[in-house]
DNA sequence: GATGAATGAGGATTCATTCAT
DNA sequence: AATGAATGAATCCTCATTCAT
C-alpha cells in the first residue's frame, strides 16, 4: 500500500495540526472575543473535529494561555538576542520599544488577543502578570538600572516604576492602534515614544 | 446641624435602589468577572428581586456601561473643576496624575471593573474609547498643547501621543496595583510618575 | 363637597372601565395571540393601570373566558329572538347561518379571538364546548328536529350530527375569512352555504 | 420467524432518535398544550438529553411544524394513491371522508395536536393554511369539479366553497370527538357524514 | 376604587466537553 | 490519533400578579 504523503511525517502533520488549532484560536478569539468564541468554530476553521482540540489542549482556557505563553516566550528570547548586540542602555530602550511595536503591529489578530482577550478576568491577568509579563518588566528594569549605573539615567527614578511606565505606554499605543479606525503602521511611532521615554529617564 | 430626612421620601428610596444595584454590580463584577457574574447574585446583594434590576437597566451589559459612564462623567467634571484653579501646565499634569491615582486607588472594586471588566471585548472597548476615554485624552492633550505654547514642553512632541502615553502609564500603574499582592497606596506613586512624565515632556 | 360628574354615576364609569378593558383585550389578543399578549399592554390600551385589571377580572385567563361568554350569550339570546319570528325550519336554518356570518364578519378582532385564540388548549376548549357551544349546538339541533317533524328534512339524519356539521361549516368559513388575504364580506356566503346545508338535510 | 435487525445500524438508531423525539413531542403537546410543553419533558420522554433535540430540530416551534408537515404529507400522498383506484366523484368523496376520520381517529394525541395545538396563533395558522391545508382543499375541490363535469353534483355550487364545507365538517367532527367524554369510533360517522355531504352536493 | 413599583418563578437554549467507535 | 454525536449544566430575562400607598 503506497504511503500517501512521504514527506509529511506523522510528527510534522501532528505539529501542523496543533499549530493550525492555535492559529484558528487566535483568529476566532480576535474576531468574536474569548467568551463568545465557540470551540467548534475554532475546530472548523482549523479543519479538525471538535474532539481533536482536546487531544492537544485541556480546553478553551488552555488555548488562550498557550497562545500567550508560546508567543511571549518567542518574543522574549528573540528580544534578548537582539539586545545582546547593543551596548548602551539608551539604544537598548529604543530597541525594546521598536521591537514590541513591530511584533504586535505585524499581526493584528494576535495583538487583539494580547491586548483585549487576555484581560478577561483578574484570575487570568494575575496569572499572566506573575509569569511572562514579570519577565518582560524585569528585562526593562535591568536596562534602566544599567542606564543608572552608566549615569545616563537619573538615579532618583525607581527602575521598576520606569519599567512599568514603559510597558504602560507601549500597551496603550498597541491598544489604541487596534481600536483605531485609521490605518497606520504601529512601528512608526517607535522613535517618538523612545524620545519621550528617554527624556523622561534622563 | 442639618436634619437628615427622617422618613426617606420616594425619590430617595428609588434612587437608593438604583444606586444599590449599581454598587452591587461593581462588587460582583469585580469579584467574579463580568461574564461569570450572575444577575441574580447582583440582585441578591442589592436586596432586590431579579426582575427589579430590569426596571432600572436594560440588562447586564447596560449595568457595566452605566457603571463606567456615570463614574467617568463624575470624575471628568470634577477633574475639570480642580484644573480650573491651576494655571501652569506642569501643575495641571501633576494634578491630573494624582487625581486619577487617588480616584481609582480609593475603590479597588471599581478599579477592577475599570481596568479589567470593561475590557472584555473589542466591541466594548471601542465604544468606550470613542466616548469617555476620548474626552479624557483630549483633556490631557489640551494641557500638553498649553505647555508647548508656554514653551515649557518640547514642541516636537506630538500632543496626542503624549496624552496616550500619560494615559498608558497611569493605566498600567492602576492595573499593577490591582494585581499586586502587596498593599500600598496608589497615590503615593503620583509624584514619581509626574516627574517621569514631566521630564519626558520637557 | 360637590359631586364631580353628576351624570356619570359610579356604576357607569365603572362599567365603562370594565368594557374598555375587555375591548382592549380583544384587540391585543387578536393582534398578538393570547399567550404572547401582555396584561400590561391591555392595561395601557384601556387607559388603566395594570393592577386595575385585577379589580375586574381574576387574571388573563378570565379575560379570555369573559370575552367569549358575554359575547356568546348576547349572540345566542339575540339569535333566539330573531328565530322566534320565523316558523319554518328551513328559514330558521337560513337565519342562523346568516346570523353567525354577520356577527363574526362585522368584527375581525373578535372573530380572531373566537376562531383562534380561544382554541389554545384542550382545557379551554372542553370548557367552552360544554357550555356555550353546547347551547348553540342544541339550538341548531332543535331546528333540525323540527324540520324532521315537519317532514321537510330527511329523518335518517342524526340531528346532533347535522348540528355539528352546520357548526363545522360555519366555523371553517369564518376561519378561512380571517386568514384570507382577500377582502370580502363574510355574510355574502350565507345563501350558498344555506343552499348546501339545506340540500344536505333534505 | 424473521430475525429483526440484531444490531441496529447507525442510520436506524439515528432515525429512531429523531422519530422518538417527534413522537414524544406529539404526546407532550397533546397532554399539556404547546405553550406549556417543556422541551425538557419531551427530551425526557424520548430518552435523550435536552440538547439532543437541538441537533435534530431548530427549536420547539420547528417540532410542532415538523409534526404537522410530515404527517400531512404522508396522509395526502396516501390519500391520493387510494383515490386513484376509484373513478366516480361520489365514491371519492366518501373515501376522502372516511380516510380523514380513520387517520385522525386512530391516534388521539396526534389528533389533539392537529385540532388544537396547531391553532395557536394567526401566524401559525396562516402558514399552515397556505401550505398543506391548501393542498388538501384543492384535492377536495378537484373532486367536486369532477362531479360537476359528470353532472352528478349541482353546477351552481362553488367548488372551493364546497371543499371548505367538507373540510369544516370533518374538522368539527374530529374536534368534537377529541373533546367528547364518551368513547366512540370516529370513523363510524363516515357514512352519515358522507350522506349529508353528498346530498348537499347533489 | 386605582395605582404601578416590585416581585420571583420559570424554561428554552447554548456550547464546552466527553467517549464510543 | 481522530471523529462528531450526544450530553446536560447553567442562566438571563419576561411578565402575570400582588399590595402598600
Amino acid at each position: 500500500m503506497p504511503t500517501a504523503t512521504p514527506d509529511t511525517p506523522d510528527v510534522a502533520r501532528t505539529t501542523n495540526k496543533r499549530e493550525r488549532i492555535l492559529r484558528s484560536a487566535v483568529e476566532v478569539f480576535a474576531r468574536t472575543g474569548y467568551f463568545n468564541a465557540k470551540v467548534s468554530e475554532i475546530a472548523r476553521e482549523a479543519g479538525v473535529a471538535d474532539g481533536t482540540i482536546y487531544l492537544y489542549f485541556q480546553g478553551k482556557e488552555e488555548l488562550l494561555l498557550t497562545i500567550f505563553r508560546e508567543n511571549t516566550r518567542g518574543y522574549l528570547s528573540e528580544l534578548r538576542d537582539e539586545l545582546a548586540s547593543l551596548e548602551r542602555a539608551a539604544d537598548r530602550i529604543r530597541l525594546a520599544i521598536r521591537f514590541q511595536l513591530e511584533k504586535l503591529g505585524s499581526d493584528r489578530a494576535m495583538a487583539v488577543v494580547f491586548q483585549v482577550e487576555l484581560r478577561q478576568s483578574l484570575k487570568f491577568m494575575s496569572r499572566l502578570s506573575h509569569e511572562e509579563v514579570a519577565d518582560y518588566l524585569n528585562l526593562l528594569r535591568t536596562i534602566v538600572e544599567q542606564g543608572q549605573k552608566e549615569s545616563i539615567f537619573r538615579s532618583e527614578i525607581h527602575p521598576q516604576l520606569a519599567a512599568k511606565a514603559i510597558f504602560g505606554i507601549l500597551d496603550e499605543m498597541v491598544t489604541s492602534w487596534i481600536l483605531s479606525e485609521k490605518e497606520y503602521r504601529l512601528e512608526d511611532q517607535a522613535d517618538q515614544i523612545a524620545d519621550f521615554v528617554l527624556h523622561g529617564l534622563q
